[in-house]
DNA sequence: CAAAACCGTGAAAGCGCTTTCAGAGGGAAG
DNA sequence: CTTCCCTCTGAAAGCGCTTTCACGGTTTTG
């Protein structure tokens, strides 16, 4: 019923070999012959099998993305659109698909061995929480797998990430500069490196100009916006407020706004206040918001492509790469001190 | 390497058609047969190549979700992760996996053949703008397809979805019973039906009123915050501005919202406001937004069981099945007249 | 000018599964 | 005691492709 390779073959008078040999580029062939090839594919708009391919080659040209998180969180920051919109560029680019791993996100169980199965040729994990069961798939899946930020636990894992220290470091470093001295800050999860190594960079900056880490100054949330208007309104209850706060994301440096402007509190006239991520919303927030930019879009084709990379070349040679992309201080409107 | 059907097949002493049987939950297999099958499984940790499985049955387990639209846009508004939690769902109970077919949404090709190659067994297409790409590549594909929201031009497409001109109409009707004459749209895109239906509930209800349907009044927006925030400004150069604004989305209202904010002017106080679809955020925005309340995640469970059922029948009928969920009418405050 | 290298091609052997078919055995029906 | 009909099982034939191998023919090399 559906047209197939040997009809392909035949109408082209070749053998099968031949006809696969066209499809897939391989040299070797006669000119003319690859010609008649393509014509027979074009008039029965031939296409090939996909799973019939996967089987006999054992490439599937489909990767994994797996963010571990539930999915309407996942779009509420666009944090993730813009990554995943990196990776669909480069593997658009090389004939790839994407298979978004929703059951990861929602309630299926999650991290099914598509990989074992042989349905993936490779994954690329992103925002990792290291709970049990992503370290349980990590240890039982054969494919190659690609993060973006590091695992801690999982030294041998290829990794894209940023500086996110330094780049903490620098942007607390301007605030001191404006002349902020009660610096408080939401940060990320904690057992995330991202959020971690920015709390990191706070405490570095804060360490060189001399000024203590005040354990009341520090609230976590999650990079959701909602926790950092919770988390804000925590800071908020304190004698006296911080005269400035670091967001770990933008995100949550708007739930911040609106929880100080909820209070009556001017941004930047009466309190200071910074995110990190620079998504495009952050230009946008009255007042502009100063922030960190972090190349997301980069970051998700840089992840892609190593992933790509490896899988191109069979060798199995565990290729651990790492790459570092850099961040930028962005200067706007949402922390100068007023004199 | 991997260990097959063969190894497994071998390790209980059965055949490998027996083995398949279990795997499959076949009849006709001795108990005691079953459990040793069972358990060499457990033991070896076994898990069916897909590719195989999909050649040799014809069937991938696989379906595609396919939204026309860039991925940012996609994830701007709650409507579609909402959506595709509820597909979701369904489909994780059925053991099915999820495509969110990427390069349709970015800048692949649009619309490959991945049903004709056997990768996708069906597809849920939803907010289909009624492009010459989706019209070729549902005269090519031959695979099952279900439509959240209807297609015109395509009536043979089991489709779901709510009544849109009966919600918007409920929703003007009582604008109109709060006292408001002058009341403005934000339409969606109107080469989408649910757009040109909403716009058709107004005009019933303007028209039922005695009210006329003023050009002026009525600006075409694609269902984003930010045509909501530029139809609005359109809006307030007239003389005099409308009383009332019936924006045909939520996010749309919202941008609209920010837009009277930006001219100084107060809701309800100075202009009603109302929405459509219920997202979260219109019970969180201040004032709290009358909407229309579409059941999202209903909307994708059923439009998954549409698919899923149609798939579990091999039956080749073409069942045109449709199904209209209620909308619902939400008062809240941005729409009270004040006396 | 023989040997080696290369090019272009087809036959055939799978890839790991599902599914049909046929058959053995046992119990119920005639 | 046949005949028929279940239940359970295995052999075998694919599903539609890729890839190895072998082989003739043509070039290049020493």
């Amino acid at each position: 019923m559906n047209i197939t390779l040997d009809d392909i073959a035949r109408r082209a008078g070749v053998s099968r070999a031949t006809a696969s040999r066209v499809i897939n580029n391989h040299p070797h062939v006669n000119p003319a012959v690859r010609e008649r090839v393509w014509q027979a594919i074009r008039e029965t708009n031939y296409q090939p099998n996909l799973p019939a391919r996967s089987l006999a080659s054992r490439r599937s040209q489909v990767i994994g993305i797996i963010i571990p998180q539930p999915i309407h969180t996942l779009f509420a920051d666009p944090y993730f659109p813009l990554l995943i919109e990196g990776i669909a560029h480069v593997c658009n680019e090389r004939q790839f698909s994407i298979m978004l791993d929703l059951a990861t996100t929602t309630d299926g169980d999650p991290y099914r061995h598509l990989g074992r199965r042989g349905f993936l040729e490779g994954a690329i994990v992103a925002s990792a929480v290291e709970d049990q069961f992503l370290l349980q798939w990590l240890a039982q899946e054969t494919i190659p797998v690609v993060s973006v930020g590091r695992i801690t636990s999982q030294q041998a894992i290829p990794f894209v990430d940023v500086n996110n220290r330094h780049g903490a470091r620098m942007l607390v470093e301007h605030l001191i500069g404006q002349g902020y001295r009660r610096i408080a800050t939401i940060t990320g999860p904690m057992n995330i490196v991202a959020g971690r190594d920015r709390f990191a960079g706070y405490s570095d900056a804060l360490h060189a100009a001399g000024l203590p880490v005040m354990s009341e100054l520090v609230v976590e949330g999650n990079f959701s916006e909602q926790s950092g208007f919770t988390a804000m309104q925590t800071l908020l209850r304190l004698v006296p407020i911080p005269d400035a706060v670091f967001a770990a994301s933008d995100m949550m440096a708007l739930g911040a706004l609106k929880a100080l402007r909820a209070a009556g509190l001017s941004v930047p006239g009466d309190i200071g206040l910074a995110g990190f991520d620079d998504i495009p919303l952050a230009a946008a927030m009255t007042p502009a918001l100063t922030t960190v930019r972090q190349p997301i879009g980069e970051l998700g084709q840089t992840a892609a492509r190593l992933l790509l990379d490896r899988l191109a070349t069979d060798s199995l040679a565990p290729v651990t790469q790492r790459v570092m992309l850099p961040t930028e201080l962005v200067i706007r409107d949402s922390c100068v001190r007023q004199r």
